[in-house]
DNA sequence: CCCCGGACTGTGATCGGTTACAGTGAAGGG
DNA sequence: CCCTTCACTGTAACCGATCACAGTCCGGGG
């Protein structure tokens, strides 16, 4: 065929050529075509179809000193992304929201202290314009580098940190436990046990808040654990409870996962779900819905979260300073509680 | 502090000049320091630390034509990558593998045909080296478009593919199949009903052809369903065999999560499991684990399937070409079957 | 004593864009 | 009728690397 068996990408200089502009025109089309004579963007719009031109990203990187990318960074000491359905949807979710703009998502996995350095690396060096930072522990170090070094930054959950406030968006988890402890206590559950996460997660602290609010003097610290957010920490912390309080009446879990370990527990102890004691979850993933029975928990609104934490990012990154958002969450009742 | 507010990246001229050497000199160090003295190379060192010097991927992409970077392409009509454990683990791997060899994973979600032209357009405008394609349905004209635009392409799982043939790393399907096949005949079942994927991906379609070579003059169509790899066809499809074939004793599930689908179904109809029904799912998610009671299945070596595809995609961009590769599954006996 | 080659170093061109600036021609105001 | 403004276009410098090439220095062989 042609003499050269790889036929070089065309540039904006072929562009150009082809019709019969100069360069700077075509990147002026190229970015909004302000100052463009009519006839001169229609020309360079064909040439672009004719020659088949694609922008080289690296080039305009270099000049501009944007990359086009956000890093997706996730900073968890277990396969939480397999574990936990929720990572997925917000990953989901971000993919959607930046491909939208033209735009694409890196992903950063930080388990250790090493990678997570690694990343911060990574990310200052420039490589991405921005940071989605989720996290459910405290990352102090990491969140401290990123915002210290002025990148722009959203974390998903109010960060647990103690410097000055950083955006973020999150759910109202006071709220939500709220919400939820009323439900089980509308059921007529007069012993109603809590299965929270970590108390160094905001999930896992908050949820306890919004719980020991709602009950009030009927909050009893024998039914409360705090473990990590797995099915076998729930099932653990099920059998503890159990043999603390062998009257507990009703359970609400920080998560479907939780609560399906708890299920487990109480099932291998012959207590039926929901006659024997009612069960709630929280997150509303797959695993609710797909339980038998069928789990009462709260819905978080995944793809809104992801969608406002990549608009939040990109108006850092235009300059401005996006506060804290905080999206509500619905209870959905199903056969469990 | 400084006149400058934003304190500008150092380049390797910055790092030259620190050092006392020319930036050329730096630049070799950089890669691979042939070439270069002893002494040359310890002051360029020691700049660069002191400089806080990285190095701006944006102008080396430009300048050697390559980017740092895959693309992990995933081309599912649904929500796969939540729903499908399986795809977690996968880019879980692929993150891990990547970024040991201080390379960067882009994610890409292609759903939609235009979608797909999208991510298309997207790689073969070189944003990146190399892609790793995960889809488990037939994409004749997205893998075709790569293949032919000389992009290195990996694929997961046998290509459906009528071109020429495409690197790839598979599972023995046939043979995992069979193996599990040959253990529900050995539980002593007679009547082994086959829950498989659609006939358009490989793994519904390979699976078959094992279950049915190990039956032999025993494989009756009447117990097979091709459905779509999620829960609730699962759970329809163990309905339809049921009211077909009453006396099916032993159900092998194309995946686990098909297999849970099934498990409802079975007990809403007070089948129980083991005693009535074998049940087998497939893939050793989290799920099969999990589930009470925990499911018997073939274990999948994502990891290495992982690790492999990134190996692979960097040798076909060094200009090798990589063969295809088949590794091998384990079968994982619990209480189910 | 000169020349040559090997080890190392410096320079300049280049990658493909963006952007500041310098034109250019036509329309319009004084 | 000239000068300014406006709308548009072309040019050159620059972003920060890589890499080919041209030196430079030194030791050794002829």
């Amino acid at each position: 065929m042609t003499p050269s068996d790889v036929p070089k990408k065309p540039t904006i200089r072929d562009v150009a050529a082809a019709a019969g502009v100069s360069y700077g025109t075509v990147s002026r089309v190229l970015n909004g075509g302000h100052w463009v004579s009519p006839e001169a963007r229609a020309a360079v719009d064909a040439a672009i179809v004719s020659t088949g031109y694609t922008t080289n990203q690296a080039a305009r990187s270099l000049a501009t000193g944007k990359t086009g990318s956000l890093a997706f960074l996730l900073t968890e000491s277990q396969h939480v992304l397999l574990s936990d359905p929720n990572m997925a949807l917000l990953l989901r979710g971000a993919t959607d929201a930046v491909s939208e703009r033209g735009m694409t998502l890196v992903l950063l996995i930080a388990d250790t202290e090493r990678e997570q350095a690694n990343a911060a690396r990574y990310v200052r060096a420039g490589h991405v314009d921005g940071v989605l930072l989720v996290s459910s522990h405290e990352s102090d170090d990491l969140l401290g580098s990123l915002v210290n070094a002025g990148v722009p930054t959203v974390c998903s959950g109010i960060p647990l940190w103690q410097g000055r406030t950083v955006a973020h968006v999150a759910i109202d988890e006071v709220g939500s436990a709220r919400t939820m402890t009323r439900h089980l206590m509308d059921g007529g559950h007069r012993r109603i046990a809590l299965i929270t996460g970590p108390l160094d997660t905001p999930s896992g602290r908050f949820r306890l808040d919004g719980f020991r609010d709602e009950l009030g003097d009927r909050f009893d610290e024998v039914l409360v654990e705090a473990v990590p957010f797995t099915r076998e920490a729930g099932a653990e912390a099920m059998a503890r409870l159990l043999a603390r309080a062998p009257d507990v009446d009703a359970v609400f879990a920080a998560s479907d996962l939780l609560a399906v370990g708890a299920a487990q527990t109480l099932a291998a102890q012959g207590r039926r779900i929901p006659q024997d004691v009612a069960l709630a979850g929280f997150d509303d993933s797959g695993l609710a819905e797909a339980h038998t029975p069928p789990l009462t928990t709260i819905r978080q609104p995944w793809a809104q979260i992801s969608a406002t934490m990549v608009e939040m990012v990109l108006e850092a990154i235009a300059g401005g300073h996006p506060d804290a958002v905080v999206l509500p969450t619905t209870l959905v009742v199903r056969e469990s509680a």
